[in-house]
DNA sequence: TCATTAAATTGTT
DNA sequence: AACAATTTAATGA
């Protein structure tokens, strides 16, 4: 189940619509598209596979056609850590080949996904030559870096459905994700692993949120009803 | 296109 | 963890 990266092997040039799922192209120049373009690979990832992992030298910057991926890594016992999922529209990585280092977190897909991903040495000349690429780094880096700020707080809730419902909002982030929309595509199990309680926990928090009228849970997705709720929620009963 | 069947996902205990 | 109910996806006429 858990194999290489594939995303090495089989690869292909993109789609026109696979292209238009990438949000960044639209604010460069006619050039410096065409060079990203001809650049970009497109990758099918099977549920399990790996991505990049830790340690390996940075050889693309990835962002999620369509599909969910999970960005971890392991501490000193062993244990894996889940820091977040990376939903459609998410691109990542940019820190680490900014600095051409290794990547410092395992990707790993939880269900099959197109992977799109930008040479690092195109990413660099993008850098040298692109405002727009410039301003969309830096925004990506700012919106990221909040996120993580406030994944330290979920990590300190100790209400499940404030868990759920702030990872769920940080998965609904329409600047780091602007793939996922109104819908986002994502099963109880894999929110479970995600936020890190049992499904049937999450599906019982997935009802409160609904009830509460931020949310709409449907088959094998949620739908954002009011994202700001989803923020600010406050813990009921008390 | 429709009906049938298998697989995936959900809701509940 | 196990189970039944529901929804989707796949298959073939």
């Amino acid at each position: 189940m858990t194999t290489d990266p594939t995303l090495h092997q089989r690869r292909r040039p993109p789609t026109a619509s696979e292209l238009a799922g990438i949000p960044w192209l639209k604010l460069l120049r006619p050039d410096e598209r065409d060079r990203a373009v001809a650049s970009i690979q497109v990758g099918d990832a099977l549920s399990g596979d790996l991505v990049c992992r830790v340690g390996r030298p940075v050889t693309y910057w990835f962002g999620v056609i369509d599909g969910l991926l999970k960005m971890s890594a392991d501490n000193a016992q062993g244990q894996t850590m889940t820091f977040t999922g990376v939903p459609p529209g998410g691109w990542f990585g940019e820190g680490t080949a900014l600095k051409r280092e290794s990547y410092r977190y395992n990707i790993q897909a939880l269900r099959p996904s197109r992977v799109a991903g930008l040479p690092v040495d195109t990413f660099h000349w993008l850098l040298d030559h692109s405002i727009g690429f410039n301003r969309f780094v830096m925004d990506q880096l700012n919106e990221r870096l909040a996120q993580f700020i406030g994944a330290r707080e979920i990590d300190r809730m100790n209400d499940p459905d404030l868990r759920v419902a702030r990872s769920l909002a940080a998965l609904f982030n329409p600047v780091l994700y602007p793939g996922v929309g109104e819908l986002l595509r994502i099963t109880q199990q894999e929110l479970a692993y995600l936020v890190g309680l049992s499904r049937q926990r999450v599906n019982e928090a997935l009802a409160v949120l609904q009830a509460q009228g931020s949310i709409r849970v449907e088959y094998g997705g949620v739908r954002i009803l009011d994202l700001q709720a989803l923020r600010t929620s406050v813990p009921a009963r008390g």
